[in-house]
Order: structure tokens, then C-alpha cells, then sequence
DNA sequence: TAGATAATTGACAGCGTTGTCATTCTGGCA
DNA sequence: TGCCAGAATGACAACGCTGTCAATTATCTA
């Protein structure tokens, strides 16, 4: 019934160990055994049991997904990513939701790897930010890739982190609105504790600056990345002070937006011959609000999946970078219908 | 550094296998050897490691999500469901997206399956609607339990099956529409191989005939539980033949029913006042719409979380069903905005 | 209280790999 | 041809737990 690397190793006619070998691609294997063995290996189909190679070997072919946030999308564009790699490369998925705001957390998720002994983790955002957990990781020796927001020259340690520019997608797409003629443009910020919101609220500013427009503090709305916070932050920019003033608005990601949509239509201004709207990511969430979003493309399935790739590629140890790991990525924009001339 | 078994077993001065019977929960350890057991394991912070326990050990300590669905929505709430269970248990949950059509993929789940040696599966639509993969996983003697859309009826092997009652749902947005004195109710329908589709048309047919009210075909379109879908079918039901005459449309579900919504908007008509629209799931999305969707709300997480336990309770090997396990969910309609009286 | 039955515990051999280290080839060079 | 370094292979002991079955202890019955 079952095959185990005996009965390969039988019909191949060598060792155990030198089916070991093959199947771990390991250095030092003639041409000729190797094709030995990999015949046997299809005609038995065997399978290698990953229990017994996580027993015996030093590390286990299991990674972890950590992650703690509410966007079902960004979740599962995420998991998808890591997911592809994993497949090709035979490794379970194990996932790791925790919220980083539990107390418990830390402890839980301590338990999580000792037991799993996982060969590694890749970190999103917030989590990844989060000094604490990456002290117990080095302190537990847990090798990990961490996804954040940031610029390529302000990260010190590199090679554990994929970036992605936020500061560049804010100031791309407020520039979009500034060549548009909007100067009095707002921003729902997100979650004031996520890199993501200093980097892409930095960008703006950096935006305003080139283009010699004065920012002010009554156009920012300290939000979250959800919403309920969008709807909010509109109503609060859009009645206070200088409703009419008010030309634009950016959306800390594009819930955000879809939130600012929905509190414009309750006050009954129309997008975007009265006000524009934008949001960040381009999620399916984008295109499906009335009107469409204009928003900055993340593709977070080739993130995460480079994420993945960065992490086997420290895995096995290897000195020098993969050529094919991107670890900086730039979200475009996308110009769709909830932004038009400034009136 | 690593604690085993055996550090325990000579803290508290019991054998190996006792500790085993132990952390298992076996029966027949006495009171005071269990806590002296216990004690000792608090005491060095023991985790029992996976990887042994799942190689010495009949069946492993993970199970598996397999699901076949672009609605991130939907797989996340059924992986959270699973996952605290899992949690709860000590198990991994190994997540299997997969593609039904991809004809590699029955090959691809037989090698994963053969890989990890789950402990059972989550099957969720419409993958656990396919007779294939049960004939096969079956054979391979794996433990599963499905998420299915249908009444207690008609199912008859009630053992290793979750339902959802989608006819009951569909009936009962179907006479709210009713009783707000709607008469020509259109539905753009969701994948026509899914249970859950037809399920909901006989809902819809049964509540329709019991208040006398004559269906006919013109009034439903075939589609797909997608958002373009739902532009589509409404267009396509609302420029057809008596576009007047049509006055509420049930979505397949929640997504459908947005994309309704939105092409409504693309058509100026008015929701609720000249056109009602409804949606199922109560995902989410059904409360980031303009208006905010009627739906029928189906607690997801809470349906996974039993079919999880459910899996549990079968691996286990308990003849007697657990109590605590429901095996069929209604969801009980929303009532919000997008319905009112027919005009 | 003896004897029998049931409950509890323990010894030990795997589970299917990989790591270590010893052994056997191979080819190159004197 | 003979010798040697280095490449290729193999033998065998872990890895940390659970299953099996035997041994011990507690409990019950007459």
C-alpha cells in the first residue's frame, strides 16, 4: 500500500540514503544513479512522508503564515502567494492568524513554533512591524521574512524583508489628483500604529510639497483601515470647517475609499463631478463601488510569493540572492472613475 | 533546550507511555498520576512535538481546508471556523485550494493527501458536491466531512455532512419581497453546477407558489456567484422584454446582489423605491453596498467550526454523535435597505 | 480472605526519514 | 602500474512519539 524510501531504494538497487539524496537534491550523486533512482521514484510513485522528514531533518518542511488583519482580501491574495511556492517547493502551509493586541499572543504563538518546528515564517503587516515578535523569533532562532512598508534606503537589515513602496504610491497618486487641478485634497488615514500609514501619509505630504501646495492638518482624518472609518472620515472632512473647500479625498487603502463613497452618497455629492475619491491596492473591493476606483495596484499574491521564495532561499542557506527575488515593489496606479477634474 | 517526553516522564518519576496517555487524554490514568503528570509538564513548559506524533501515531495531528472558491469572504470565515477548532484541538490545519475543473488537481489532492496523511478533510462547496472526489477519497480511506447546501430531507448519509438550508433562506427572502407587495421578483442565479443555486430556485418556486404568484423563466437569469455576474443578469433582466414589470431581483449572493446594485446605478433606477434588491450570505459586502442589502445572514465561521468539530468527533472514532454538534444551519434574513414596497 | 477481574502502568519495538561517519569507487598523476 | 585524493555510496543510529502487549496493582465477589 504504502511506499516507503526502502522499497524505492530496493528497486533502484542502491542504499536508502542515496534515495535520500535524490530526492533532496543534495550535491554528489552520479548521473546515472540518479536517473536510477528517479525512475524507481515514478514507477512506485512514491511520495515522501513529510512527518518522518520533519522528525529526522534539522528543520521541517513546514512554513508558517502570520498574519493579523481584518482584510479578507489582503489575507488571501497573501496566502495564495505563499501557497504557490510552497507547492513547488513540497512544503506545508501552516497558518497563523493572531492578533497582535492579545496578550496572550506572544506566548501562543511561542507554542505554535516550538511544537511545528517550522522552517520558517513569513510576517505581514502590522505583525511585522512588531520589534517584540521579531526579538523572540531571533532570540528562538526562527528564521523569518518580513513584509513592510517602506523605501528601499531606510531599511537596514535587507535581506529579510520585502518592501513595498507606500510612499511612492501616495505621492504618484497625489500627484494624479494635483494634474487633475485638486488643491484642497484630504486623506482618511489608516491605522496611525501601520508603517503603511506613515509612509503613504508621507508620500502625500511629499506630493503637496513639489507641487508648492500647503498642507494642513484640518485635511487629515485619523482613521483605520476599515469602512466604517472610511464613511466616518468623510462625513467628518466633508461637514467640518470648509466643506466645499474640499476637492479630493485619499483613502487610506480602498475599503477606506469604498467608506468615503458611501458617506458622499449619503450626503448626496456626486463622484466625481464633486468630489474624487482613491484608494490603495486594488482590490477586487475597487472595482466594485460605484463609481470604479482609482487606486494604486498591489499585487499581493507576487509579494507574498516572493516573501515565500526569500525565505527557501535563506532556508537552504544559500550566501548570495536569488537573482528571481524581487524585494522591492512599487504599486502602480490605476486610473478608473471616482476621480475627475477638480471643479 | 528541547524538552521531550521523556524529561517528563523523569520529572514525574512515571514511564514514557504514561505521559503519552496523558497528553492524549486516554482514560484509565489515575487522578493523582494524571496531575502529577501535569504538573510536570507545566513545570518544563512541554510541548509535545508534532512531527513524532504524527509519525509514531496512526493518523496526524492536521487536518485539511480544501476549497474551491474565489470568494475571499467566504474561504476566510470557513478557515477562521476551522482554524479555532484546530486550535483548540492541537492539530494543523493544512489549507488545499484547488481548482475542480483543473483536471490535474484530483491527481495533485491524492499525492498531498498521500504527503501529509491528514486526519481528515474539510470539504467545502462546490468541491464537496463532487461524487468524484468522495468515490475517491473513499478509496483512499480518508476521513471527511462536506459543507453542503440542503435540507435535512434529502441527504442521506447524514453522518459526515454539514447543511446549509439555502431553500429555506430563499424562501424566506422570497415572501419578504412578497409581503412588501412584490409580484414579478426576478433572480439572477449563482453557478448552475452548485447545490447552493438550485437549492435557492426552489426556494424562491416554493415560496412563489405558495402565495399563488406565477414564476416564469424570463424572470431569472443564469449566471455565476460573481460581482460582473450580477451587473450582467440585472441588465440583461431589466432592458428585457417587461422591463417595468420587474420590481425586486434576488441575488444569487451578496456579491451578485452588489453587482445588481450596480448596475442599477448604471441605469438610474432607484433602490429600494423603484427596484428591490437582495442578496444572500450577509457577507461583509452586504453592508458596504449602497444601500446596505437585505440578506439572509449564514454564519460561516460558526458552520466551519462544526463541521470541524464534527471531523474531530469522527477521527475520534465516537460512534454517538456529539451533542454539541449542529449539523444544520437556516440563516435567518437581514432586513436593510435595499428593500422596500413595491411601488 | 482467597481468587478473580478490572484498572493502571511500563518495556520495547517501530514509524520513515536524515545525519554521521565509514567504506568503496573513480580518475589523475607519478 | 601503483598510489592517492576526492567523489560517490552505504550502514546504522537517531529523531520523539505511539501501539502492542505484558506486568503490576487495585477492586470486587463469594
Amino acid at each position: 500500500m504504502k511506499v516507503t524510501i526502502n522499497d524505492v531504494a530496493k528497486l533502484a538497487g542502491v542504499s536508502m540514503k542515496t534515495v535520500s539524496r535524490v530526492i533532496n537534491k543534495e550535491p554528489s550523486v552520479r548521473k546515472k544513479t540518479y536517473d536510477l533512482v528517479m525512475s524507481a521514484v515514478n514507477e512506485l510513485n512514491y511520495q515522501p512522508n513529510i512527518a518522518a522528514r520533519n522528525l529526522a531533518g534539522t528543520s521541517s518542511f513546514a512554513i508558517g503564515l502570520v498574519y493579523d488583519n481584518p482584510n479578507a482580501y489582503y489575507v488571501i491574495d497573501m496566502q495564495n502567494g505563499v501557497l504557490s511556492r510552497c507547492k513547488d517547493e513540497g512544503y506545508e502551509l501552516v497558518i497563523h492568524p493572531c492578533s497582535y493586541l492579545d496578550d496572550n499572543m506572544q506566548d501562543e504563538f511561542k507554542t505554535m513554533i516550538k511544537r511545528s518546528r517550522l522552517a520558517g515564517l513569513v510576517l505581514t503587516p502590522p505583525l511585522s512591524e512588531q520589534q517584540s515578535i521579531i526579538d523572540m523569533l531571533d532570540e528562538l532562532g526562527v528564521q523569518y521574512v518580513r513584509l513592510l512598508s517602506g523605501r528601499e534606503s531606510d531599511i537596514s537589515e535587507r535581506n529579510n524583508c520585502i518592501l513595498v513602496n507606500d510612499f511612492a504610491a501616495a505621492y504618484e497618486i497625489t500627484e494624479h489628483l494635483i494634474s487633475l487641478g485638486h488643491k484642497r485634497i484630504a486623506f482618511v488615514l489608516g491605522d496611525k500604529e501601520h508603517k503603511s500609514t506613515s509612509e503613504r501619509l508621507a508620500g502625500y505630504h511629499q506630493a503637496l510639497q513639489d507641487h508648492h501646495i500647503e498642507s494642513s492638518d484640518d485635511l487629515l482624518y485619523e482613521g483605520s483601515y476599515s469602512f466604517e472609518s472610511g464613511v466616518n472620515g468623510a462625513k467628518e472632512l466633508l461637514k467640518n470647517g470648509n466643506p466645499n473647500k474640499i476637492t479630493a479625498i485619499l483613502g487610506g487603502n480602498d475599503e477606506v475609499a469604498a467608506g468615503a463613497l458611501f458617506a458622499a452618497r449619503l450626503m448626496n455629492i456626486d463622484i466625481p463631478s464633486e468630489l474624487s475619491i482613491t484608494g490603495f491596492e486594488d482590490s477586487p473591493f475597487s472595482r466594485q463601488t460605484w463609481p470604479k476606483l482609482t487606486t494604486a495596484h498591489q499585487a499581493n499574491d507576487v509579494i507574498s510569493e516572493h516573501a515565500a521564495r526569500l525565505l527557501f532561499s535563506k532556508a537552504r542557506g544559500s550566501r548570495k540572492q536569488d537573482k528571481d527575488i524581487k524585494t522591492t515593489f512599487t504599486p502602480s496606479i490605476v486610473i478608473r472613475e471616482s476621480t475627475g477634474p477638480a471643479k
